[in-house]
DNA sequence: CGGCCGACCTGCGGGC
DNA sequence: TGCCCGCAGGTCGGCC
């Protein structure tokens, strides 16, 4: 489910409620996609000093070492009163000083993973080999020209590797192809440079948007207060097979590319 | 090493 | 109604 903007969302809803507190307690349910990497008792007293994001990753900086949080493809994270049951889907709790933060996780392809360093251990496993960030400066044109020209896979594929950029999913790289006028098929070392300024572009354009509706709620998507994410009912073309395109009028087309669903329309993306 | 494919796990909707 | 299949926002590890 969550890609960048979900998980943008969710550490903004997220993040107030535990920075400058202290862990009181942890807690694990059914096994995740990874071991936690730490006993879970022994992160009680470490303070939460920040909760930032590196792609899909949420990193909580405690005052010592860091937990990761991914969300997988159907985690969210909720505030919750400690009182509160545990639904069955619950699988990892932290009750800090001022906060009680569930990781609700029906599929558990998601994780919450200890590193007491960023750029070793666990930790650089998992976020080491990243792109840039979207929505930093350092995401030019230029970067993803670079990229591209090493490689004859799709462009679409290239995006959802992430070792180029980070956090783009499988709703924003088609929807990003789409604004930007290029075919998900196309290889990626066939792209002019002026094509990928407006792939980048587009990225940017929509993270943002994305993040200014709340994220994308598909099927049960909400932010750690509950509320829902308004974008799925302004997609351009995720979800759309059959629709009308909004420039040309023809029918949005959905096929398999690499064993995901892609969304498309063949008239406008001919890049 | 680049690139492809299966695997991980659960729930839901559609077709029969 | 109920079962079975396909599909879903991710990404790692193993294989050629």
């Amino acid at each position: 489910m969550p890609e960048l903007p979900e998980v943008e969302v969710t550490r903004r809803s997220v993040g107030p409620h535990l920075e400058g507190s202290v862990i009181r307690s942890a807690r694990l349910g059914k096994p995740l996609r990874w071991p936690l990497g730490c006993c879970p008792s022994s992160l009680v007293g470490r303070k939460v000093l920040g909760v930032s994001r590196r792609g899909k990753y949420l990193i909580l900086k405690l005052s010592q070492g860091n937990l990761l949080v991914h969300l997988g493809m159907s985690g969210r994270l909720l505030m919750c009163s400690h009182e509160t049951p545990d639904g069955p889907h619950d699988h990892f709790e932290l009750i800090t000083s001022t906060a009680c933060v569930r990781l609700r996780d029906p599929r558990r392809f998601g994780a919450v993973v200890f590193s007491d360093n960023l750029t070793h251990g666990p930790a650089a496993k998992l976020i080491g080999k990243l792109g840039v960030e979207p929505l930093s400066e350092e995401f030019t044109a230029q970067v993803l020209e670079s990229a591209c020209s090493r490689t004859r896979v799709s462009i679409k594929q290239l995006l959802l590797s992430g070792g180029v950029v980070a956090g783009i999913g499988n709703i924003y790289a088609c929807e990003a192809l789409y604004l930007a006028g290029i075919s998900p098929d196309a290889p990626a070392n066939g792209l002019k440079f002026q094509a990928l300024e407006r792939l980048r572009d587009a990225i940017q354009l929509l993270l943002n948007r994305s993040i200014g509706m709340g994220g994308s709620s598909l099927k049960d998507f909400l932010d750690a207060a509950g509320k829902k994410g308004g974008y799925q009912d302004m997609a351009l073309v995720y979800g759309r097979s059959g629709r009308a395109c909004q420039a040309c009028g023809s029918a949005i087309k959905r096929f398999s590319q690499n064993q995901r669903a892609t969304y498309h329309c063949p008239v406008c993306q001919t890049l």
